[in-house]
RNA sequence: GCGCUUGUAGCUCAGUUGGAUAGAGCGCAGCCCUGCGAAGGCUGAGGUCGUGGGUUCAAGUCCCACCAAGCGCACCA
């Protein structure tokens, strides 16, 4: 259980207790606040309750808390209870009790921190989801490490997760990236054409027409131009799907689904949606367009669905699909992660799923803020179209995969932030990452050292752990249910790197004070006590690094 | 012009639902290994939390205005 809960209840407890005793007259409830106090003088858990009861119950602060605190029942896990100025109940956990909970840690293992929160329901992540016309750049990388960490998350607070991976395979962009990339083999072949207007110049372009020349040799010249655009683009979105997923994997994400915007005509997954919103009025046919009537949904205007040509829009397709998330495969909810230039369809997208007849609260659309490169005072702009930008591949040969998930990871989503090469580059031999690797490889070292002394340590009694850092490192252990739970809640990844850093000077902190593995006669008991809260670390920060989708190494 | 996000130590950033002395890493000044990895530990300096109002017993956190930065505001995706 988790501590935090745990005390609410005391105080729920308490506090009928006190209603029914008379020792409190009744007010208005409110929620009670547990929270962790910053300076350990105050205990490991705090209460403001009473200072929240006052104005209502028109008693002192001081007072309620001083009446309250008595009544809150003992329990194992408590050490004590106690009323501070002006009018806190600050609570202490019992020594004998973390002691304990190593064995606990122990025996859940690979399960430790798991908590109870989503009871299976289905959750669908959707993220990344760029467009294959080329390559993944840094500031989707961004994304890419929330989501995938996000997902692991939620798979270790009990929902059922599937991360997906939406890409247009329709539409104009990848009109133009198959004729970007026909003049492209063309001129492979010394052929004088042009690029199209607004074509994809990036050199990869080149440089992949160059490659599929060289392997299909000549025959996309001698067919008609609208089957050899179709046939040679093709070729060209397998290839740039491989390369995007490669890059993936070498950030170590992998996809459940890869969802293509095709398959939504196909299906008629798009005729259905289309017909939902007619049903429920939702459309309107002006200028020969058909519109999104999202104005009368509080909406600062309208959006078109299907053109005047016919041809629907990209929104139309998106409106489609989420028809399909919740719909068709009934994900009970869905987490969209955007990058910062689709904020502005942050609003109808939730207004669209409601016209749809679903919960706008079972979408969540969180948006990830721009990732400025840099290159010591360099700024280095990112445009796919000009070609000018950092792929996530470059990045990945410059800083590696560890440090960059956790430069992500570690920030909110909210803030843009400034990624500097040069930087990165340097801090990668001092910097949190490898602080915290450093830690579990220590710790490795340890119980390999333990081993090579066929120390067996199964039966060592925890509640000789007693020393303060072996306290304060218990502490922060049992501390991570509780994180995973918030996280899960809040979907906000990035304090599991701080957390996982705390853990990590946790434990380099007991390092330095308690000698493990000794070989002092009568020291048998306690370096049994304590390669059990050593393996307990190892198990507590070795799940933290995987929930980052970072390396747990046991040498470097 | 309107909307979303941001503004915290020299730098990069944390700061859960308002709480009791504002934190970390890097950088800077020092100290600690003839025993388990010094890629470590400890101590110190460094802050008008963008500015000004307001709400509250209590504001970095909530509300309003302003300033600054980024991103949006297409029958593009």
């Amino acid at each position: 259980m988790i501590v935090r809960h745990l005390i609410k209840e005391l105080l729920e407890q308490a506090m009928e207790e006190a209603l029914n005793r008379d020792i409190l007259p009744g007010g208005t409830p409110t929620d009670i606040v547990v929270e962790h106090p910053q300076s350990a003088e105050h205990g490991d858990f705090a209460t403001n309750l009473p200072l929240k009861l006052a104005r209502s119950l028109g008693i002192n602060p001081l007072e309620i808390a001083q009446r309250l605190a008595p009544l809150v029942r003992p329990d194992d896990a408590i050490d004590k209870v106690w009323v501070e100025a002006p009018g806190f109940i600050n609570f202490s956990l019992k020594p004998s009790w973390l002691a304990s909970s190593v064995e606990s840690i122990l025996e859940d293992d690979e399960s430790y921190g798991n908590v109870p929160l989503g009871k299976g329901e289905s959750v669908q992540v959707e993220f990344v989801s760029v467009n294959p016309t080329g390559p993944i750049h840094v500031g989707h990388a961004r994304g890419a490490v929330l989501g995938d960490a996000l997902a692991n998350i939620l798979s270790a607070a009990d929902y059922l997760v599937t991360r997906e991976y939406y890409f247009n395979d329709a539409g104009n962009q990848m009109e133009n990236f198959y004729n970007s990339l026909y003049v492209r083999y063309q001129q492979a072949f010394d052929r004088q054409v042009e690029m199209p207007e607004g074509g994809y110049m990036g050199d990869y372009m080149m440089d992949m027409a160059r490659a599929i020349a060289a392997e299909e040799g000549e025959r996309f010249l001698n067919m008609p131009s609208t089957q050899a655009v179709e046939e040679l683009g093709q070729i060209g979105l397998g290839r740039m799907l491989k390369g995007i997923q490669d890059n993936l994997e070498r950030l170590r994400i992998r996809f459940d689904v890869w969802f293509k915007e095709h398959t939504l005509y196909e299906e008629g997954q798009y005729e259905k949606t289309m017909d939902a919103l007619r049903q429920g009025n939702h459309l309107v046919v002006r200028d020969e367009a058909t519109w999104f009537a999202s104005t009368a949904l509080g909406e600062d205007k309208d959006n078109v669905l299907i053109r005047g040509s016919g041809v629907p829009t990209y929104f139309a397709a998106d409106v489609a699909y989420h028809y399909n998330k919740f719909v068709e495969r009934g994900f009970s909810r869905v987490v969209d992660i955007w990058g910062a230039d689709h904020q502005g369809h942050v609003s109808r997208m939730k207004a669209a799923v409601g016209a749809l007849g679903v919960d706008p609260q079972r979408l969540t659309i969180l948006i990830t803020q721009i990732v400025t490169l840099k290159s010591g005072d360099q700024v280095l702009r990112a445009s796919k179209r000009t070609g000018d930008f950092i792929t996530l591949e470059e990045l990945l040969d410059e800083v590696g995969t560890d440090p960059c998930r956790y430069f992500f990871l570690a920030r909110s989503p909210d803030s843009q932030m400034d990624f500097d090469l040069e930087l990165a580059k340097k801090e990668s031999s001092e910097n949190p990452v490898y602080y915290i690797q450093y830690a579990h490889a220590r710790i490795a070292s340890i119980l390999n050292l333990a081993g090579e002394n066929r120390i067996d340590y199964r039966g060592g009694d925890v509640s000789l752990l007693t020393d303060p850092a072996e306290l304060a490192l218990i502490r922060r252990m049992v501390a991570l249910p509780e994180l995973i739970e918030s996280m899960a809640i809040t979907l906000e990844p990035h304090h599991l790197p701080h957390y996982a850093q705390e853990l990590a000077t946790a434990f380099h902190w007991f390092y330095q004070q308690c000698r493990v593995v000794s070989s002092t006669p009568g020291d048998e008991a306690i370096t049994r006590a304590r390669l059990k809260l050593v393996k307990a670390s190892s198990i507590v920060l070795g799940r933290c690094l995987r929930l980052m989708g970072m390396e747990a190494p046991e040498k470097m």
